[in-house]
DNA sequence: GCCAACGTTGGC
DNA sequence: GCCAACGTTGGC
């Protein structure tokens, strides 16, 4: 099973959002950016956990996590002619956007600010580190495992 | 609000 | 296919 981080901003759709919707279910669409359309596309599997980030805010943050409830497919949006994601490019047989179902999971009690992050030498490889601006993106195991480690002490190590 | 980093567009 | 111009993201 594999991780992932999603980044969103908590003003516009955040996990409080999430939480808040029926079956606490919600469709993660929009996702214009090819890099991360190919993470959702190819290889976004149900089941897998993600980790949500706030971004756009005091602190930005890891604030909890989710869990992937579909299969990967095409993102409604980009045929919808009324909405700002609509992809006149696209067709229903060659759809250029995907998008996956997540179900709330877990509020963190102490989100992992990004300075957090940045402080960890063992996160120093984290894509949220090196390739910022990136919405969809991998967390490998070892960097999941340090994350939720953190999630359920209290205090993080310095 | 600023600005660096990065993605996209379009002329050639 | 290159690259300059432009647009967007997102931390600070």
């Amino acid at each position: 099973m594999a991780y992932w981080l999603f980044k969103t901003e908590p003003d516009v759709f955040g996990l409080h959002h999430l939480k808040q919707k029926p079956e606490q279910t919600a469709r993660w669409d929009e996702v214009r950016n090819y890099q991360a359309r190919n993470f959702l596309r190819d290889q976004v599997k149900f089941g897998d956990t993600v980790f949500i980030y706030h971004s756009q805010c005091k602190p930005t943050a890891i604030v909890g996590l989710a869990e992937v409830v579909s299969a990967p497919y095409p993102d409604p949006s980009q045929f919808d002619q009324t909405s700002d994601y609509f992809d006149a490019k696209s067709s229903t047989e060659k759809p250029k956007w995907f998008c996956v179902d997540i179900r709330f999971e877990q509020e963190f009690l102490h989100p992992i600010t990004l300075s957090d992050i940045k402080n960890a030498p063992e996160l120093s490889n984290m894509v949220l580190v090196k390739q910022g601006r990136l919405s969809v993106q991998p967390v490998t195991q070892s960097e999941a495992k340090l994350l939720l480690k953190w999630t359920k002490q209290a205090k993080k190590p310095a």
